[in-house]
DNA sequence: TATCTCATGTAAGTGGTTACATGATTGC
DNA sequence: GCAATCATGTAACCACTTACATGAGATA
């Protein structure tokens, strides 16, 4: 149901083939949504079915053909409809939480091993974010940036304040450990 | 998948029916996990089939009869199992930000509205997760902690981070847009 | 000769939501 | 009399993942 409205939003913007979807979701938005191409594809053929989309069939020299999607009049008004439709707060599932809940004086190494894994994971990924916004928003670049990029620029930030602020909670599950379980 | 690790951990601290377990998402781990009564009666009982559960069927006379279900060695197996495991940084898909990307000038009202929504919704409930805090897990309270109680703290903490990250988000955005379709 | 990019799909299985369904007891 | 609590489930549908499958051209 979801990924119906995020194929709406990317085609209303620029239409485009399954495949670029697929590259979107790998490079520029894949902080903030992903599927799988298989995903893709599937959603892009039923709602073209359901009249949500209509494509144009490109042929290539070079390349395999492709097929070029974009909204229909039905399309826009779904679009149209949903955004005036306030969204529900999300709840996330956390299932490092889960394991954690396990932890006993048996168990406490490996949950700490646990623990610095996720640590220098969220670390790395951080970073990767932190050097998207020195490379691509920099204050002068935000200045100039189109309207119709702020939002991604807002994705970015996005991921940028979530890891961060799982970093910081998983420090503080470490301090917790340390304190209930000695290190 | 997920829930069967999620109804491995709970089991395994203490036995109980898909009821107990339906209202422990409804309050207590609320937070951080939950699902649908059907969901977990489903669940239950596909891991009795394959052999991860048991369960005691207990007459009571003024109440309807119930299971009581717990882990089988092949449950406890497979819960270890899991445990040595790490788990994957997990992506939050995040529908507030599809529908910000379809900001344009036309509709910036609509959006300012749905974020303002959001902004209060995300305070009232960081409230209550604040509230929570301190009524359960005070300074004291927390020093006198039995050690199977610590992650259920980490759990509210986790609440807590990330709504505020979020909210910290929302207000970002919210400036972004004025910045750049005025307000 | 092997891997990468472009481009599209099917099939099977698992996970999750929504709607429908029952029935006794307790409290207002 | 009505709603809430206790207690369990089925059925249909939608969302998502993993594995399987093809095939041409470009690059190393």
């Amino acid at each position: 149901m979801s990924l119906k409205f995020v194929l709406l939003t990317l085609l209303d913007r620029k239409p485009a083939t399954g495949y670029d979807i697929v590259r979107e979701f790998d490079d520029a938005i894949g902080y903030f949504w992903n599927a799988s191409h298989q995903q893709v594809y599937r959603e892009l053929g039923s709602m073209t079915d359901s009249k949500l989309l209509k494509f144009k069939q490109i042929k290539q020299d070079d390349k395999p053909d492709k097929k070029l999607y974009s909204l229909s009049i039905t399309g826009k008004k779904a679009l149209q409809a949903w955004l005036e439709n306030p969204v529900k707060i999300q709840k996330n599932k956390n299932l490092l939480l889960v394991k954690l809940l396990n932890t006993n004086s048996k168990n406490v190494a490996l949950m700490q091993e646990e623990l610095e894994r996720n640590i220098s994971d969220s670390d790395a990924l951080r970073n990767t974010y932190l050097e998207l916004e020195r490379n691509y928003y920099s204050p002068q670049q935000r200045r100039t940036l189109p309207a119709e990029q702020v939002m991604i620029y807002a994705a970015l930030r996005k991921g940028i304040l979530s890891i961060e602020a799982h970093l910081a909670w998983l420090k503080e599950v470490r301090d917790l450990l340390q304190q209930s379980f000695g290190g």
